[in-house]
DNA sequence: CTACAATAAATGTTGAAACAGTTATCGCTG
DNA sequence: CAGCGATAACTGTTTCAACATTTATTGTAG
């Protein structure tokens, strides 16, 4: 079975009101169906996309700059989708044995959030298959594509007129 | 400011491991953010995206076909966004008014929803906003750049080696 | 006509996200 | 060093999504 277009695909009789929300649309759903498969693969390992991330992160935080750990903060700011709610992320994580909180001593209001050994064996675990599903997802796509598909969805992300940035 | 790259924003050291990782996260950051600032307007009307789909279903079918409802399973095919549960979906509707049930007579399993005056009016009242909102986010994307853009987007969706097709 | 599989929807329950409000600590100013 | 605003994290609560189970109805096979 060929992947219908969009406008089939929902059954719509007249064709989408504009370009831009055609293309929304679009986008929406696609990110919705990938980010679908990784969410199964998760799930499968009692992980959702979010915890996975934080994992990701410490382990990057260890491996790139030797560090310890990580304020929390920090690593809500590293997350790919803003997440307000660090803190029962990281509950999640430490009631699963994957990650653990040591107060900074220096400066008392910060914790500092790190990764466990079975975080590290979790996270080694998954690589292969997360790469192999990166690869079945886009790997379809020309080096020429990535590039222009990461350029467009850069450009989209910055807004017209975006009088927020004066 | 300009929008830094993503791998920057990320602070992340190390280059991406592989190309498909780099798209597939621009990917969900992208669909995130344009997300949200709906979701944004959404609430501000008291609607979820979720909600705000099945109006615009509702609406659609009446229109472009005629029909007073759907069945319930229809609305929750038709949605941009796999729901598995359309029927409390359809419950905050008709709570708010917008929407209404009424049992098919022909067969009485099935459940026809349809689209109240109140709801309409709701659709109406942010039937600008909304198209505001679209250009405002990928209005500065040329024809030629939405055309690609739906297009790798379709790509992505079409699994590399889709052994289920078979 | 009864039994039963299939279908449509509703329900129970759990887990996570969103938002507001609170506590603890720090740094600075008078 | 007392007071105060700023910062980092935590907590309470509500809402929503996901999953499994259950009920009601249909059509169909024996």
């Amino acid at each position: 079975m060929n992947v219908p277009s969009l406008q089939h695909e929902l059954k719509k009789q007249q064709p989408f009101d504009c370009p831009a929300e055609e293309a929304y649309l679009n986008l929406v759903r696609t990110a919705g169906s990938l980010c679908g498969e990784f969410n199964r693969l998760f799930k499968a390992n009692n992980l959702s996309e979010s915890t996975y991330n934080v994992l990701r992160i410490l382990r990057g935080a260890q491996k790139a700059e030797g560090l310890v750990g990580l304020p929390s903060l920090e690593v809500a700011e590293r997350l790919v989708t803003r997440v307000p709610d660090i803190t029962r992320l990281v509950d999640r994580l430490i009631t699963a044995g994957l990650a653990e909180r040591t107060r900074d001593e220096d400066d008392r209001r910060v914790v500092i959030v790190s990764i466990t050994s079975a975080g590290l064996a979790v996270l080694r675990k998954l690589d292969k298959p997360i790469r192999r599903l990166h690869e079945q997802q886009l790997g379809h796509l020309s080096r020429k594509e990535l590039i222009e598909f990461n350029r467009l969805l850069e450009k989209a992300r910055q807004p017209v007129a975006s009088s927020t940035d004066y």
